[in-house]
DNA sequence: ATGAATATGGGATATCATGGGATTTTATGG
DNA sequence: CCATAAAATCCCATGATATCCCATATTCAT
């Protein structure tokens, strides 16, 4: 599930769009729908988008007997269906982002993408520098639980340097 | 997991390219993704590098062990995952270090390989001779405090037959 | 020593992000 | 059903950067 990795800032034009940037368009492959779906976020002021795959997956969860999902997870879900728009790639790999998407992220002229495995995130940057400590200071105390694979990733305060 | 071991330290040039030494591309097989994934270390000056197979279970314990929509599991994406870079192979066995990790690690004219087993780290060679001799005398002492195994591996005390 | 694998250098080529004019589509009012 | 403005999309151009491709040097194992 390594499909969108890294932190990318684009700018945004005066018409609204935006380059997706390459390596996660080159992670949406050739086939299907050419472009993204995404739907603004429930927790924060930014934009999430993911792949058909993501959404047919969550689909499917839903749907199945097999109770993937906590009811909680599924009304989530649920809603994430119903509020999510495509927003397909033009020649250049640009997505067009509209006002009201915009707004929710207080994106004007740059928009950061951050791959978080198998869905990203848009952020105003400056609010995503903010956003990114608090998610270290989380992420500090919930390494250890990872064993020893992210224990291993030192997480810890830097030394002298 | 002894996938990556031995420091070798090879030219960066003017373009940022280096080459990642034979021995660790030998092990990352031929399959799958040919390169590495990186992200700049934590703890210390320098760029840490694994591959996919290592960033795979990372992800795949980050989505398994929280909820699919948790604040754990996106603390740790954002942070683990958002930070990492896909560095692919030119047909050379070299990769491209973008000026964001050469400036962190302080890498200009040459770069040190470090295998550490499951990944390495890539340091500004005068920066691990430096880093080296610290960890080195935490091992004497630390070997000290074990029994007599880790004794044995005479960790530079030569005044001791 | 000798050949093979590895590392390095640099010119040519391709890709990416970006900007802007032109054209098409969509929504709205007549 | 058409006219119109607004919005979205296409198409092309540009610089910066990354990648390819081939030539050469270096290292390593036998």
């Amino acid at each position: 599930m390594l499909k969108f990795l890294s932190t990318t800032t684009n700018k945004v034009d005066i018409k609204g769009r935006v380059s997706v940037p390459a390596l996660f368009r080159a992670n949406i492959g050739p086939d299907g729908f050419q472009g993204i779906i995404a739907y603004k976020s429930f927790k924060h002021p930014c934009i999430e988008g993911a792949d058909t795959s993501f959404m047919e997956q969550l689909s499917e969860r839903i749907h199945s007997d097999f109770g993937f999902f906590s009811d909680e997870n599924e009304a989530l879900a649920t809603v994430l269906l119903g509020k999510a728009t495509q927003m397909s790639f033009d020649p250049e790999g640009r997505i067009h982002l509209p006002n009201e998407y915009l707004e929710h992220a207080n994106i004007t002229e740059a928009a950061t993408f951050v791959g978080l495995g198998n869905k990203f995130q848009i952020w105003n940057p400056p609010a995503y520098e903010k956003h990114y400590e608090v998610q270290l200071e989380i992420a500090k105390v919930e390494a250890g639980k990872l064993g020893p694979i992210a224990r291993n990733l030192s997480l810890g305060n830097k030394d002298r340097g």
